[in-house]
DNA sequence: TTTTGTATTATATTTTATTAAAATACAATA
DNA sequence: TATTGTATTTTAATAAAATATAATACAAAA
């Protein structure tokens, strides 16, 4: 594992983040004591790494230590909330990133071998298999046969987008309508401050953040309905959509009307009217569906438009994407 | 890449096996030319792998060989049906089923470290790593955070396998009347007679092949619905199946039963009659997921039965099948 | 008696060198 | 002029050594 900064490795940071999530869900109090044995067996690793982590919140200034009597909270896990976003980005979340911006901008081809990727990204070579492993798992690439890894064409054509619709319109809100369906209200109530923040706040989000509240709406939805295989498939919708979408999130007339139409599903829920609910849903995922993405592919337009032929990599999948946000 | 037989690699003998399908899907005559670099350019590879395909094919007397005018088939493509099966099995494959196995029969744990594995099954470890990404890949396994890999709850337990059929329910049927739903006549044709052979014919089949033709009826039906996230979802659940179910295809009578059902479909498909077909596929899946797999599992039954307690190793998943065969 | 601190062991990753195999270029042949 | 045959180059897999890190055992402190 390389080091990201300090000598803390990914493992590190990423059980850091969870321990403070830990922290604000569970609302521990400033003074909370960290032990190592107790954290270890949460987090179903050995005490090694946990301490590493929270040599880490040490060094951040979240926790202190004593001699002979570890760490504790330097404040109360409330007050964690967003420091939980100031994790530093690993090398791995970076390359994977670069791949995914690269092969939107048109940089990379189809077909790409290892070796190139590597002299590209002057990662290690068990990184870069790490990372396409990664994005194989998520169906953005695969292995060619032979040598090489190979783009699929997930949703950067106008058919995969609509058939990724569809496809939702299947499980969503059947999902709200499985007899395991229930609600975790916790959730809902953080997630309903969510989208009236944004919609009367005044604070100005990133189009990311948008895009994250929007995934995690959907998400908790299929997670709500008490059946893995449908929150395994939005979850796969959702990472297939941040290839493409997330930075499309500009319409914000768009926005504003997805997280009104978010906030009623989320009080049909609060009032236990889960058939309304779905209906809801499906409105809502048919409205998005129907703003069209403007995209150009050679694979959906074997006819080439005059703009096209001026294009500095014709062939290669460009994008202008003006998305539907749902 | 390990060599299965005569220096041949994993890759070799794919390609030989699309070679064999392409003969018999598009009917080559006897005599006919095996051209390395149209292969090549189809199987979307360089002419080395080819080559070798080729002198494998060669070797079992499929092809022969004339100097400076390369390979051409001995026997029509018509001829090659069950030769197509005969591929040896690769190492790969192998240590993939051993480890399903162990882990059905009970012999692994939730969490196997990667040195052990090694040990146990004496691959290299490139392989086993291969292996185990291909297992993540299926939700079978994934990377324990630390050290090892864990064993997902995936259709161990009851209320998995619940959840498997209802999400079936809701993409299958749907499937068949998707807009962009178009059967292969030809596939469909192919199918309705190895169901026919089945169900009339005398040679005796094995519960493998049997369940095969079942995955590959409902995948047939997936891909026939135009949408890719549907059909990728069905391979989803014929991979998870795959896991366990593959042991339970034991019940005659309600292999026969399927079968029929089966052929129901197929007959309404012939007809033009989706909806139909689709009320036929509900049905024949809310009957297959009313015959219960007869599971003992820590997870769903947190009360032991005087049986755990006598098991040898009581807390790792074990289970007798007695499938719904759908 | 629980928890931390420290040392040791087991495990996994990274690096490097080596070998195997796919891609490619080009001559030879039908 | 297509296609095969052969040699060369590029690429990736494998193996082995070195390093890093997680797991564990046990002593020390609270």
């Amino acid at each position: 594992m390389v080091l990201a900064m300090g000598g803390y490795t990914d493992l590190h940071l990423r059980l850091a983040s969870q321990i403070i999530a830990m922290a604000f869900e569970e609302d521990w109090p400033e003074g909370h004591r960290l032990k190592e044995s107790e954290l270890a067996l949460r987090l179903g690793i050995s005490r090694s790494p946990v301490r590493k982590a929270l040599t880490y919140l040490e060094d951040k200034g979240i926790a202190a230590r004593e001699l002979n009597r570890g760490f504790y909270l330097t404040r109360s896990g409330a007050d964690l909330d967003d420091t939980n976003r100031e994790i530093p980005v690993t090398e791995d979340e970076a390359v994977y990133a670069a791949i995914i911006a690269d092969r939107v901008r048109g940089l990379l081809e189809d077909v790409e071998s290892e070796a190139d990727l590597l002299r590209r990204y002057g990662a290690s070579r068990g990184l870069l298999v790490r990372v396409l492993t990664r994005l194989s798992r998520e169906g953005i690439v695969e292995r060619n046969q032979g040598y090489g890894w190979r783009f699929l064409p997930t949703l950067n054509t106008e058919r995969a987008h609509d058939e990724s619709y569809r496809f939702r319109l299947l499980i969503e809100p059947a999902g709200i309508l499985q007899p395991t369906f229930a609600v975790n209200s916790a959730k809902l109530q953080r997630l309903r401050l969510a989208h009236e923040d944004l919609l009367h706040g005044t604070l100005r989000r990133q189009a990311t953040d948008m895009f994250e509240m929007n995934a995690q709406f959907h998400e908790m939805l299929a997670e709500f309905s008490g059946n893995r295989f449908i929150l395994q498939a939005v979850r796969r919708q959702n990472m297939l959509r941040r290839l493409l979408e997330y930075r499309g999130f500009r319409d914000l007339g768009r926005i504003r009307a997805s997280c009104e139409e978010h906030l009623a599903i989320i009080e049909a829920l609060e009032q236990g009217d889960r058939t309304w609910a779905s209906r809801l849903l499906e409105r809502h995922l048919t409205v998005a569906s129907t703003l069209k993405l403007a995209f150009r592919d050679p694979q959906d337009t074997p006819t080439r438009s005059p703009a096209d032929v001026c294009s500095p990599k014709a062939g290669s999948a460009r994008a202008e994407t003006q998305d539907g946000t749902a």
